[in-house]
DNA sequence: TAAAAATACTCCATAGGTATTTTAT
DNA sequence: ATAAAATACCTATGGAGTATTTTTA
């Protein structure tokens, strides 16, 4: 129905894609490991798939996974981009 | 700091962009006259800039609002077509 | 004076935190 | 035995509603 993504849980979601580690991730986006979790969680059940695999310790994307990231950045790509456009506009 | 922005207020302000009225817009995202007017408040204060002019009833884009509506259009489309990618891709 | 937007409140959903439990090395 | 993820629980922020006030055509 509503075509929205939540964007802190794609920069979330980009995050441990790169960084593999849900501490780790938590700590570059100075939130908690337990904030990434419930993030992540949330937007595998908000798209109803799996976007990582859970092999013990080792955090990776599933091909769901793999087909969110391209969009992902560029969602937060262009997020960026009007920031910057409107920065550079007002004053 | 933040690269982030809100999608659901992104959504309220191209569809106020389109439709030029609180109320219009309102119905059209099965919402009240004043969660549109919050939320393009709340856009404007993120941005710091004025994204319509309210010149009496009429709502018209700024200049910094016509910049604006260029990224949320291709911020929105490409939410939709990462949920459209992933819908056709589980099951 | 009759519309439409802004605003004052209220409520509730959820993002995020701490503390703990579970799991895998 | 230890380090990392998941989960239980709690709190606070803010999204959205109703009711009202302000504004202007």
């Amino acid at each position: 129905m509503t075509p929205l993504l939540d964007s802190r849980k794609l920069l979330a979601f980009t995050t441990l894609a790169r960084v593999g580690s849900f501490t780790v991730a938590a700590q570059e986006l100075h939130l908690t490991q337990s904030a990434i979790s419930h993030a992540i969680k949330a937007l595998e059940q908000d798209l109803a798939c799996r976007l990582f695999d859970r092999l013990g310790r080792r955090v990776t994307l599933t091909q769901a996974g793999k087909n969110l990231l391209d969009h992902a950045h560029k969602i937060i790509a262009e997020m960026q981009r009007a920031r910057d456009s409107l920065a550079s506009w007002s004053k």
